[in-house]
DNA sequence: GCTCCAGATCGACAGCCATCGATCTAAGAG
DNA sequence: CTCTTAGATCGATGGCTGTCGATCTGGAGC
């Protein structure tokens, strides 16, 4: 852990000169960057996270009319949110008759814990 | 967890009644979800992510100044997106003369860890 | 004092997003 | 076939958000 890095800039810059050096990032992290914030960014809605909440503790296989009511909101916005976790690659469906089950997809939310925590607390990557 | 839940709704139902049991969902989780989503909000933007990377790979404190050109982006936005990432209690701040110092609160990240795997991770996938 | 620099804030603007009512689709019951 | 029900989709709308240039703040150096 811990780059060599202790607070770099020591002195006003000089002149026009930059005041740090550009330390390029490589962007290999880039393209895993925007699939993590495109998970997070599902979850960042409160509803959308309790959906993944109450899915992820009934284990199974939930009907969207049992989610609906736990909610005071509309049934087209339930299931928009319901649509954003599914493209997040968050939760699946699959219908059966006039009902849709969804389940979560542990995965995703894997992806992004492991993220998280990358390996005993803090360390190079 | 695995409530007793197996595909509740059987057959249509009868007449104006409600398909399903409203299912009340105790609001306990409803101040955490917040939470939690107010986090995950933060991490939604790849460019606050890769901040954050940055800053947890640095393991100290890293100057703005050092910020800024990584990305392609003007110097308020990326200010901007480190006053996010502050108000989210993501990472924290300290000036010293010219220069502002962000460092990574692992406590929120850990916090949002911890709420994604509740234990022994999943077993379907 | 004055000047320059690092960084935050402001104001504006475009694009996105959560929400709703209305509608559409498909399936079960009669 | 007809009616009803579950759920998805559509269209509109108001609010939020990412981005920028311009400006403000305050410390460093002269």
């Amino acid at each position: 852990m811990a780059v060599d890095l202790e607070l770099t800039p020591k002195q006003k810059a000089p002149a026009g000169a930059p005041c740090c050096a550009p330390v390029v990032y490589p962007d290999v992290e880039r393209a895993q960057a925007e699939r993590m914030a495109a998970i997070a960014k599902a979850l960042g809605d409160p509803v959308r996270l309790q959906l993944v909440d109450v899915l992820r503790k009934h284990a199974g296989k939930v009907c969207v009319c049992e989610l609906v009511p736990l909610f005071d909101l509309s049934q087209p916005t339930v299931s928009h949110h319901l649509k954003v976790l599914r493209q997040a690659g968050i939760v699946g469906s699959e219908r059966q008759g006039l009902w849709a089950y969804y389940y979560v997809n542990g995965q995703a939310l894997h992806e992004l814990s492991a993220w998280l925590t990358p390996r005993g607390a803090e360390e190079r990557a």
